[in-house]
DNA sequence: CTGGCGAAGATTGTCGGCAATACTAGCGAC
DNA sequence: GTCGCTAGTATTGCCGACAATCTTCGCCAG
């Protein structure tokens, strides 16, 4: 599961088991390459990605229980539409987690660790002076996956990586708020300073506040979202073919 | 989506699907049917439960992705042994996501939710009374899971489940303590109030302070256990903990 | 023209068999 | 006596095919 470590595995390419279509049917369900509510047909899927039906199956099944898609007997898998009130209670939950890793880290955290997240959020200024809104999400994400690696709790990381991509669509939405990153970036630096200082009743407030306002804020993307297209969450069938 | 809510449905005892051996294989591994480690063969298990072989697999997955199990490649499933270390990480887990719970229990519980749940108390203090130790953990499973359904946060509620069915061995421990139940019951008495008065930050700290001992208590359960089997935490090779 | 009814198509669920791989026991050489 | 090699066995991974089920389309009566 060192996910988080993508860098020599030299036996990666002699898998081919049920792990390999079902990597990739997960990105391209989570780079939106198929529509909430698409129907997945598994012979589709199985020329698709080149493998046998079995091993679509099996990822259909893996990703069923991630939340992924859904699946119904006798009816196929769908790529799941994440509701807005589901996506504030994964909110609330991921909430929960990330103050439980904050405070960890701030107690486990070396020199070495501090001076990595000193480093990320160098380069997020960087990007925040280059309006390079894209190049700051990943920079951010990155900051909280470092985070998650100091606290060293297996258990809530691959909870967090669950939840994140199944409320990745909403994500994307949160950082067009105006002045939204100039805020998220001095929260940021709020919790690597108490990470530092090894304050985990600090860092657990600072975390506290940092995902508050992201709520607000994905509450403020949703409600834009929903005056833009107030229909979107009303229509719920058939997205993919003629109708 | 209606699974908390078993009022009216009339095909349910026509589903046959995956669901069926997947249940009953969970349920033998949860109630110690199955040991720590012991191989989970396929034809085996298909013999067993009477199902085809796919099935089986299908439920393998399934268990595989809620922690219950380990699949090595080419080398078939084994029943996951959950070492004292991870059993800390999910118990810290659980403590955050109760405390969530909790909170929002306190702020949404209508006048019925709080009768429930004093019943719930009521009928703790009878089994302590009689000193029915089984008795007493299957209405402590109970009030928690009232407090879940008061909180009405689905996502949360389905990690807990998971994670309650993998730590589950370490939790019949930790009702041995001497006066462990008297305390508890009192923990569970402030929290029950907090519900009852909306007070969701002192809810918050009431379920914090209990779950903190329980945290104390397992500790006191995996200590007095490794002392009276030291090998047991020795046999437990290569759980991937990379860095 | 509308609504129920039946057949055809499409898709999923399940089963048996075969190849690939890991484990094990036996044998021979040093 | 121990080590390495080999053949055999047990088990998993995978694929094709068939049955069960759902959806859709056409048909016919009213």
């Amino acid at each position: 599961m060192n996910n988080l470590a993508p860098s020599s595995e030299p036996e990666a390419r002699r898998v081919r088991t049920i792990v390999d279509p079902c990597d990739k049917l997960r990105e391209a369900i989570v780079s939106g390459e198929f529509q909430p509510n698409e129907r997945l047909v598994e012979a589709d899927l199985s020329i698709r990605f080149g493998a046998g039906r079995t091993a679509i199956r099996a990822a259909l099944a893996v990703l069923d229980q991630e939340g992924l898609i859904v699946r119904e007997p006798h009816r196929g898998a769908r790529v799941r539409l994440i509701s807005a009130r589901e996506a504030f209670e994964i909110e609330q939950v991921r909430n929960a987690l990330e103050r439980l890793l904050a405070r960890s880290a701030a107690t486990r955290a070396t020199g070495g660790d501090v001076a990595d997240l000193g480093e990320i959020i160098a380069a997020m200024h960087e990007r925040l002076r280059e309006n390079d809104s894209l190049g700051y999400m990943q920079l951010n994400a990155q900051l909280h996956r470092r985070i998650w690696r100091i606290s060293d709790n297996q258990v809530a990381t691959k909870m967090l990586v669950t939840l994140k991509s199944q409320s990745i669509r909403f994500q994307y939405g949160t950082i067009l708020r105006p002045g939204r990153p100039e805020q998220s970036l001095r929260e940021h630096e709020a919790i690597v300073a108490a990470i530092a200082a090894h304050d985990a009743a600090a860092c657990d407030v600072a975390m506290a506040e940092h995902l508050g306002h992201v709520l607000e804020t994905l509450q403020w993307a949703i409600d834009s979202q929903e005056r833009e297209r107030p229909w979107s969450a009303l229509r719920e069938p058939a997205v993919g073919s003629n109708s």
